[in-house]
DNA sequence: TTGTAGGCGTTATCAC
DNA sequence: GTGATAACGCCTACAA
């Protein structure tokens, strides 16, 4: 392998030039635009690249004091709507030519030296997306702003500087959805009511969204609470007895695919037919085609236009290190009306 | 922010040594056990952080020609197993303090330098795993090239240099699974037979294994061809007229989720229990755990695995470029009996 | 053990 | 527009 400056010395040599000229006609965009410059410009490109030059981008880096790179650092342990927050962060950065670093770590391994990730330790990152989905501790708290960088969070519902859906208006938008199309009996199954402060924001907003909008509509609310880690035998028959214990319900809002997947199972035990019989929407991680074929009407959790947010508020962060970024609150979109939700039947 | 000189000097000033010396003993690990330089060490270490000093990865991958990081390179439209796949990768390069960098890139994309990804163009990566789940276009070839850097493949049956699931032994596996279970009349509901050019290794590969093992068991292949692309309600109708025509199979082997789904809920429709009345099993991309709670038998992909030996064989070619790496492939594990696999009717 | 000098590939700056 | 030079932070080699 040659060496750059043995490279553009030989190019100098070929064209009449000093290599200096060499360098600064490959680093700078075309500005003049006489003949004799454009053909000489061509001819030292195309021999850089005969010779096999490509630009050093950490020397760059070294020089200018930015890395063109940013991470994204993650737990190990997310899940699948981490795939599509990679996608909208990774999309957003490409535009501005910007290099993604994905990490996965363990959350305790933040805490020594020794475990915590290079890109912490060491200066090689322009800024840092931090997706934990989970209230932060003091201890990670303090090991991610080692770094220094510029920061931005997701999913984490936060007065500033953070990236997190609008899960208020999820709900709000599944139940108008329902009532536009005849609902009036319309039940949430609610995520785990965990203790206050270790609670996810989502559930509380789902919960809080949901109350609104049957308030404004005059309805009274109808609200149970599923638990979605006891297996789906179990799941399964509490969903029947729910089922059971509120037949007057035409249209289940769930906050997760596992309550919705049981309901629909429930419902497919009990000979009920859906959406003729039951409507049922999901709040889920995944697509809004669901899996394994099955058709679902789900609220999906816009995780790609959330990392694309994150990104460009990164940018501005970087742009900006001082100011702190208002909360995006991302909005999630319509359901698709025919798969597992239709118009109640006219007879209950 | 004060440059890293500034820091020097102002540490050996407070402490009383030269610069230098502050530099030697932030980079080298402690190998002096003598209290005194211990102890020094301690101080200047302190000191350093409470300067705000970061080593600088970029200066050191100008000085020492590598940057410390490795780049995996995907189609935008890939699909969720891709999640696993990155998780092999980061862990294992985790393991040897690297970051990786992860692009999302449309195919079409990569013939124009203007929108090429600038880890292509430019140095800044040690290596690259390519993910691209699709025989590749000579162009895609030459564009990948261009960066110089030493590159492995994933899910592409190669002779060298690339990592795949190993499919033939994944429905080997299956076909045993069922068959010690007691399992005499297996079908297999196969991928799309397309062109032998364009058809990906794991639908033939996948097809061959079932034959050998069936072959190999003395009894008869029943291979049934599955499109999975004409939406639920057509698939679920071609499904139930498949369990028609074919009463006397006891379990499905099946190519994918969604002929997996189908069948699952073409069986419900028909009363048969499952897997009480008849097995059904699916190569699957998601978790093993299925989705919307939903519990199945399936062969799951093992793209972590296979993200953890791609990054392995890449770390081997970047400590040896010149020389071929064999071929990977990495085995399927047993699937979980009892979810949707269980021994045949003894009537039937 | 400690200090000095030089070079890696960039880009910015200044003289011409 | 062209050419030389300095500086970025790091590491290695060598001298003291």
């Amino acid at each position: 392998m040659k060496n750059a400056e043995q490279i553009f010395q030989a190019i100098a040599n070929e064209v009449g030039v000093s290599p200096r000229t060499v360098k600064r006609t490959l680093a700078q965009p075309r500005k003049d635009t006489r003949p004799t410059y454009v053909e000489r410009a061509k001819r030292i490109r195309s021999l850089a690249e005969a010779h096999g030059y490509r630009p050093n981008a950490a020397a760059r880096a070294v020089r200018m004091g930015r890395f063109g790179q940013v991470a994204m650092l993650t737990r190990h342990d997310v899940s699948f709507q981490q795939f599509n927050l990679n996608k909208g962060v990774c999309t957003e950065l490409a535009a501005h030519d910007l290099h993604m670093i994905l990490a996965e770590i363990r959350p305790g391994d933040l805490a020594k030296p020794e475990t915590s990730p290079r890109l912490l330790r060491e200066l090689c990152v322009d800024g840092l997306i931090v997706h934990f989905a989970q209230k932060i501790s003091p201890a990670t708290l303090e090991a991610v702003s080692y770094s220094g960088v510029p920061l931005v969070w997701t999913n984490l519902d936060q007065a500033t500087d953070s990236v997190c859906t609008d899960d208020a208006q999820g709900v709000r938008l599944a139940t108008e959805t329902l009532l536009e199309i005849g609902h009036r009996r319309i039940g949430l199954l609610a995520g785990p009511h965990a203790k206050e402060e270790f609670a996810h924001y989502s559930v509380r907003d789902r919960r809080e969204g949901y109350l609104q909008a049957m308030q404004q509509a005059g309805l009274s609310p109808n609200i149970k609470e599923f638990k979605d880690d006891s297996g789906y035998a179990e799941g399964l028959s509490r969903a029947i007895d729910l089922l059971d214990s509120e037949p007057h319900i035409t249209a289940w809002i769930c906050d997760s695919d596992v309550g919705g997947g049981a309901i629909l199972m429930a419902a497919l035990a009990k000979g009920l037919k859906v959406p003729r019989d039951l409507s049922v929407i999901m709040f889920h991680n995944l697509s809004p085609n669901g899996s394994m074929g099955l058709p679902i009407s789900a609220m999906a959790l816009p995780m790609q236009k959330v990392g694309a947010e994150a990104a460009r508020m990164l940018l501005r962060k970087i742009a900006n290190p001082q100011e702190p970024q208002p909360c995006c609150k991302v909005p999630f979109s319509a359901p698709p009306v025919i798969r597992t939700i239709g118009p109640p039947r006219q007879n209950k």
